[in-house]
DNA sequence: TTAGGGTTAGGGTTAGGGTTAGAGCCGGTGCCCTGCT
């Protein structure tokens, strides 16, 4: 068992004087070398869960982050606070600043990287050589979320900790359900992980579903909420375009409003800006697809509304959970037509590759593994055969996990081909049926007669809270009731001191 | 002379297909690499 006075360097190296709920049991239980899966609620401080061992293990504490922005963000603050051993890689670096990092890797107590850099050989042979303290995968439901086909390099992290002489592993999310808890422990191979899980339901937040005919209620439906609460509000939207479009008709019905709108299509600056606009409080409205999120610990959001369903329950409580962080009142809103079960389904569908997809894409792989040639570059495989790169790289995982492609070099082998083929077709199959039937999971609990909350957060826990504001429209809660109207903020009134602050610890909170 | 900071652009994409009903629809999530001033 460990010895460590926690508290003393807690309060030496954070400034704090206690622990929050689950931190001091998840870094006991690291520090004496268990695997830990921790779900703890956003706000709670998951990364002191591997900031303070990293400072108190011997050897290098590897962080696996899904975005660029939030490891430079906790670079950043730690460097701030005054911990200089820690780095991060990605695309950031120039090569020679990468190169400058992993010379001088056993100087650094704490290394960020994306999964996909994990892929790099020259990162994964360096890593392959050092003493890894410990394994850690931050936003650890990305591996279920992503890495089944948009981001496969989550999948191959059960290898890369074999491949770093399996350290001790820390998994941390704010949201997991059991299922992706399962999920996590299968994918990084760690069966007898010890477990901290907190419950996710939200006792503050009032649900709600309002039916419309046709989509082209919601906009009006949207301005007459927004003129009725002066608060801010997310909008959660499955298109770029409509969250746009949204945002400009928003922005022409009430003048007295600050809208913008975000999502991945945009440049980095300008993401960043309006997310930093939002956060201080200058943005109202933010009309957004679900690349809106990870990172944003905002406190005061009132008004979680969905014009588009998300694909899944999970889905859903992720981005409600962004509701109302500050423990008052906040309502989350769904805008539900009939037809809306399209786009998501579509959505689920142009993810995976279909079965005549796969016959070309085999085929192809096929004429071109006789020449003995190195595998063409991305672009041209894609030209070739007309796959759409996600579902090109989803293929490209497996043709890895078959040792079928090794070095570039696409491997003869007709049985492990084969084999391959199939696994592929049973892989599409199911995850078509699975993400299926998440889906309609989320459906029918739009359609339920029962209360919301129950449905909602039911299958995920033992035990609900009871809410301590009006619990759904089911129970009889009507939206109409509530107005919320912040008092007009005014940033004139905050001194420099605290006008510097916001300025330059953005973000400082959060984690 | 060097370290460090900075910007911009383009490549992965642009239509087809569909496991719910019948006419019109409309598409989310990020990373990394190369090369430039």
């Amino acid at each position: 068992m460990n010895t460590y006075d926690l508290e003393k360097y807690l309060k030496t190296h954070f400034g704090f004087d206690t622990f929050r709920e689950g931190q001091k049991e998840i870094i006991s239980d690291v520090l004496n070398g268990y695997d830990v899966l921790g779900v703890l609620p956003t706000g709670t401080g998951k990364s002191i869960c591997y900031q303070l061992p990293a400072m108190l293990l011997d050897g290098i504490t590897v962080v696996v982050s899904p975005l660029v922005s939030l490891m430079v963000d906790q670079v950043r603050q730690l460097k701030a606070a005054g911990f200089k051993r820690v780095a991060a890689i990605n695309s950031f670096l120039d090569p020679r600043q990468k190169r400058q990092v992993l010379d001088r890797l056993s100087h650094y107590r704490l290394l960020y990287l994306s999964p996909e850099m994990l892929q790099n050989q020259h990162v994964a042979d360096r890593l392959g050589i050092m003493d890894v303290a410990l394994f850690v995968v931050d936003e650890a439901h990305c591996i279920s979320q992503w890495g089944h086909e948009f981001r496969t390099d989550y999948l191959r992290l059960g290898d890369m900790i074999g491949k770093m002489g399996r350290p001790p592993v820390l998994a941390l999310s704010g949201t997991a359900t059991p299922e992706v808890q399962s999920d996590i422990i299968r994918q990084l191979d760690c069966e007898g992980m010890q477990l901290h899980i907190y419950p996710m339901d939200k006792a503050n937040i009032s649900f709600v579903v309002e039916h419309v005919n046709h989509s082209d209620q919601k906009v009006d439906k949207l301005t007459e909420l927004l003129a009725h609460n002066h608060a801010p509000a997310m909008i959660y939207f499955s298109s770029r375009l409509q969250a746009e479009n949204t945002a400009h008709e928003l922005m022409r019905r009430l003048s007295d409003r600050q809208v913008a709108y975000y999502h991945g299509g945009m440049e980095h600056t300008d993401r960043l800006l309006i997310q930093q606009q939002f956060m201080n409080g200058q943005l109202d409205v933010i009309c957004c697809t679900s690349a809106f999120g990870m990172g944003i610990d905002k406190k005061d959001i009132r008004l979680v509304i969905h014009y588009h369903i998300p694909p899944q329950l999970e889905s859903f409580i992720q981005e409600v959970g962004r509701a109302g962080r500050d423990g008052n009142h906040s309502i989350s809103i769904i805008l539900y037509a009939p037809s809306d079960d399209m786009l998501p389904k579509k959505l689920i569908q142009s993810e995976l590759p279909s079965t005549s997809d796969l016959d070309c894409i085999f085929s192809y792989l096929h004429t071109i593994t006789h020449e003995d040639q190195p595998l063409p570059v991305d672009a041209v495989v894609m030209e070739e055969t007309g796959l759409p790169e996600i579902q090109w790289r989803f293929i490209k995982h497996h043709l890895k996990r078959h040792q079928l492609l090794e070095d570039n070099i696409l491997i003869t082998n007709r049985d492990k081909w084969e084999v391959m083929k199939e696994e592929v077709e049973r892989v599409v199959r199911d995850r078509y049926t699975y993400k299926m039937m998440k889906l309609s999971e989320l459906i029918m609990s739009l359609q339920t007669q029962g209360c919301r909350r129950v449905m909602l957060y039911k299958p995920f826990q033992k035990d609900i809270k009871e809410p301590v504001v009006p619990c759904c429209d089911h129970c009889g809660f009507a939206w109409q009731k509530v107005r919320f109207d912040i008092a007009k903020r005014n940033p004139e009134t905050l001194d420099w001191i605290a006008r510097l602050n916001r300025l330059f610890l953005q973000g400082e909170a959060n984690g």
